[in-house]
DNA sequence: AAAGCGGGGAA
DNA sequence: TTCCCAGCTTT
């Protein structure tokens, strides 16, 4: 059976699409947000919306919001970032996870400090980190050259608009293409991710202040949030591990974690458990690594991470290695967990007084 | 094409 | 709980 091919069509009114939602954007998008302020040449500045973009990546702009400020105080200019040693770096992106992101970040504002700025998409998308969608991003917002968007607001927007349930990307992005103002890419781009974020949410569209509701294919079926169908997940993997503390809350025995997981990041000593083993077994394999003397269980760590849900038993250990201070390190937020452990000891609740 | 990569907000 | 977030890189 022939997919409906109307509905994957250019809608016949395209114009009174574009101004519809270019309307709608002019009187309810998100104007404040501090990476759509204008420089002084009337423009926005590369550096300052390449840097939000890539924070934004799989993050909401909430959250966003609390590591753009500090991030451009840290690091103002590509000079400065590409100048910065990688664990200032890190240590602005503490919290915020996906570290490879400010890692190639820092490592592409080396190219740039070197090459000078990309002019157009093809040189953003050659820079580490930068994906057809921060590439379509930066060219449209800051050099105003015609590229659609495609990120997860837009395929949102897109399925529904056509309700297409299960789009591709492919097909998401030939259809942010069609549909793209070529006068206006980067008030359109912005225009159609304002509409997915506030409007066209996930789970309960807000269809009655929609600017499109009469463009909608999704709509017009009257289950517009079934479009587009969830997509299929990876299951958690249950992890159990065990990380020793050597030292306290202000200076502690840290290890650089390689590898992709956290890699970069500074953390607490630690081992994966075998299944089925123990803790204690954990614990003594690890302190015959490090050289330390096991000590008391600290306690027990729930952590979530979305392909794994981590358990680790905090131990007490000592050795006479090195310590560093825990303040100027870049942590994982398990590893803040593990060393919050240690604060009602501190408190003295536990104590002899 | 699929897996791996953080952490948290919303419903 | 489940689903998703201004995605990219590697396999």
């Amino acid at each position: 059976m022939p997919a409906p091919a109307l509905i994957t069509q250019t809608p016949p009114d395209l114009a009174g699409l574009r101004a519809a939602l270019l309307d709608w954007f002019a009187r309810s998008g998100r104007a404040a947000l501090p990476w759509r302020r204008l420089g002084e040449a009337g423009a926005r500045d590369p550096y300052r919306v390449w840097v939000a973009e890539i924070l934004l990546q799989q993050t909401q702009v909430a959250r966003g919001l609390e590591y753009y400020g500090r991030f451009l105080s840290a690091f103002p200019t590509v000079e400065a970032l590409a100048a910065a040693p990688e664990d200032a770096v890190l240590k602005a992106w503490e919290g915020c996870g996906y570290y490879a992101r400010a890692r190639n970040l820092r490592r592409a504002a080396g190219v740039v400090t070197r090459q000078g700025f990309p002019r157009d998409y093809a040189g953003w998308l050659a820079l580490p980190g930068v994906g057809p969608y921060t590439a379509a991003a930066v060219a449209s917002l800051a050099y105003g050259e015609a590229r659609a968007v495609s990120d997860g607001n837009v395929r949102r927007v897109l399925s529904r608009l056509y309700a297409q349930a299960a789009p591709t990307d492919a097909w998401v992005q030939a259809r942010a293409d069609d549909l793209l103002d070529p006068a206006r890419p980067g008030d359109w781009n912005e225009a159609v991710m304002d509409l997915g974020a506030t409007v066209c949410t996930p789970k309960a569209p807000r269809c009655a202040g929609c600017p499109l509701r009469a463009f909608c294919a999704a709509f017009a079926s009257g289950t517009p949030a079934a479009f587009p169908a969830p997509k299929v997940r990876a299951a958690v993997r249950a992890v159990r591990a065990v990380a020793v503390i050597v030292g306290d809350a202000e200076q502690a025995v840290l290890e650089r974690r390689a590898g992709t997981l956290l890699g970069g990041l500074s953390g607490l000593p630690a081992e994966e458990l075998a299944a089925g083993e123990a803790p204690y077994a954990g614990l003594a394999r690890l302190c015959a690594r490090l050289g330390a003397e096991p000590g008391a269980h600290l306690g027990t760590v729930a952590h979530a991470m979305t392909h794994r849900r981590v358990t680790l038993e905090v131990y007490a250990a000592y050795s006479g290695a090195p310590r560093t201070p825990v303040a100027g390190a870049a942590l994982s937020r398990l590893d803040h967990k593990a060393l919050a452990l240690l604060a009602p000891w501190q408190e003295g609740l536990f104590g002899p007084e």
